[in-house]
DNA sequence: AAATATAATTAGACATGTCTAATATTATAA
DNA sequence: TTATAATATTAGACATGTCTAATTATATTT
């Protein structure tokens, strides 16, 4: 059984894994759950011995089968409490995380299934993260950046890359949430900016930046 | 902040201290927390250092006003938790108190509000327990029988055990009805038979049985 | 290919929390 | 009241997890 420092850095070297197939280093790890990276040594080497990452001294980590599997059952949890808490106990969708980051060690198996069982098997978090089933498997559907879209192409958003509170309280304002339709009205070359009709309403220009950290799904084009 | 362990601890002392008001014993945390008394003196300290017990050197522990309100912020969370799993996710009583374990131990004052207001504000858990406000506070006064009273105490009627007519209309003529004052003048301790004053006027002799299906809450002591 | 910058690891310290074994205190019985 | 039993405390060890400082390895320049 796994303690919760053990989850976190399993997590935490999931997520970054993510977006690199290579090795992960350790600074990487230290950065990103704020510690030094004498500390991720050391735990990469109990990891190590409990089987759970492979590891060779100076070379980078990377997770094993079961430690992918234990990352993405903590994942589960994660996404599945932030559910609960923005759609049962009202919290908006940037108030979670701290406390979801809490719920996900939480051990009981006939827990997490119960949980996912009353919110109705959702798909998705508030961030518009998949939620692995009970195997760790993702269901991936297509998704892309705004910024691939072309002119006159119609998408929803499904996901946030960026889940800054910054970002978030930015599309909150511009009236941007999960589910919001765009339509591609005109990009700038010069800085690859966006004019976008949001929900057939509101006409806005978003920058390369913003495009960026947008996951959208496409659903009609031109 | 405390830890899980501290927390642990001033849980145990409080549901030990409740059922006898002597300064709580070594021994008697370490088995109810399963652990050994050496394990205890240490974090006897330890609380103690940090003003939650009042301790003196084999002389026994007992919970400071500032401990005592944190074991109850942790048994609210205990309940409420309790209530949720077995209200909403179908888990049966004996099946949610490893769970709500781990649960109560959740950091965020936020959190324990939301989730209490979620389920209604309930005034007790699955086991019957009654569930202690934000500040420490219990919602209703405990409910005890007739029988557990002193002499000198004050109490009103609440409910009765047995609803048979028989007794209903024993209770009738002897002019007990819901609401009613009971003053324990005397108790004889061979028959447990408890001499009260009704509602200050008239003056009965209760016999045991009597008094074991009357159920009241204590109003005055002495 | 050697010098240097960057990153990774180890050594050693410390905090939390647990344990066993040894010692000290208190309560009880002879 | 002294011996004895029960309990409590301390001392010292160990596991987890963190840190700083020193050392070692890798990558990049010159």
């Amino acid at each position: 059984m796994e303690t919760h420092a053990e989850e976190n850095y399993l997590k935490a070297i999931y997520s970054i894994a993510e977006n690199s197939p290579d090795a992960v280093l350790t600074k990487v790890v230290a950065d990103h759950i704020k510690s030094k990276p004498s500390s991720v040594t050391d735990m990469i080497q109990r990891l190590s011995a409990k089987k759970l990452v492979d590891y060779k001294k100076y070379k980078g980590v990377s997770l094993t089968k079961t430690g992918k599997q234990k990352a993405l059952q903590v994942i589960r949890k994660h996404r599945l409490w932030e559910v609960f808490l923005v759609k049962h106990l009202n919290f908006s969708w940037n108030e979670v995380h701290d406390i979801a980051e809490q719920l996900e060690h939480v051990k009981s198996p006939l827990l997490v299934d119960r949980l996912d069982a009353f919110l109705n098997f959702p798909v998705r978090d508030p961030h518009g993260d998949i939620i692995p089933d009970e195997n760790g498997n993702l269901r991936v559907d297509p998704v892309h950046n705004l910024s691939e879209m072309k002119k006159g192409q119609t998408c929803i958003v499904t996901a946030v890359k960026d889940s800054s509170s910054e970002f978030l309280n930015f599309l909150d304002d511009a009236g941007i949430g999960l589910e919001a339709e765009l339509k591609i009205l005109d990009i700038t070359p010069y800085d690859r900016s966006i004019h976008v009709l949001i929900n057939n309403k509101k006409k806005m220009t978003l920058s390369e930046k913003v495009c960026d950290n947008l996951y959208v799904t496409l659903i009609k084009d031109k």
